[in-house]
DNA sequence: ATCGAAAATCGACGATAATCGATTAATCTT
DNA sequence: AAGATTAATCGATTATCGTCGATTTTCGAT
């Protein structure tokens, strides 16, 4: 019904990249997942602790995951505590969309 | 109901990303996209001429696709005719299937 | 103002991945 | 058998990405 016709163009091909890549690594995907069990927000320390990375790399996913609305922050004092982002996780794309054209959701806007 | 409780271990989380990795590039979304626009099947001559990448490039990506079973071959000839696998698309694993810890498709088994 | 704790940023390194051109392999045609 | 066509493979190059340690920034406490 809205599945596009036209072959879809890089740009929008690129869109869409850019939402699996933000789950396409074992870390991340770790991270997301002690985010979603606990639900309650984490502080990175906690992420450090409970994953077994790097204290930085922790950091470097998380804004990866941010940038993509996928993780929500809140910053007390000099703690960060992330959370899932319920709202964001339904409208991450499935590969049926990609093969039925929905309209990739514009990287940034979901929340 | 069928969450899962601890955390997810490094071994599913690396299942996990090998799916979402498949689609983590723009010019695998865009041979996706295009096989699925033609409901038919295309031969890898085709696909080059539509996607403006080389040949070598995209029978490699054809190749990752296949990997996971999002795409099916057939050879007739010389030729290699390949199409979605739509089978596969559904049981492809979504955002909420990884914060909900539903178990992870293990890779080659969708057909 | 200083110190300490927590997280982000920086710079570097190694590994992985995307792309290309050239070559090889497979199959059809003549 | 020879040549042509199609796709897969190989080798090399480049770009991207994950990880780390070190540094910097931010903020609270003393």
């Amino acid at each position: 019904m809205n599945a596009k016709d036209g072959p879809l163009g890089r740009d929008e091909a690129e869109e869409y990249a850019s939402w699996f890549k933000a789950l396409a690594d074992a870390t991340r995907i770790q991270i997301v997942s002690l985010l979603a069990r606990r639900r309650a927000p984490m502080s990175v320390g906690e992420i450090v602790a409970a994953s077994g990375v790097g204290q930085s790399t922790v950091s470097h996913h998380l804004k990866i995951l941010a940038d993509v609305r996928f993780v929500l922050v809140e910053r007390q004092g000099t703690s960060a505590f992330y959370r899932i982002n319920d709202a964001c996780v339904t409208c991450f794309p499935t590969a049926a969309d990609v093969v039925m054209g929905n309209p990739a959701p514009e990287t940034p806007v979901c929340e």
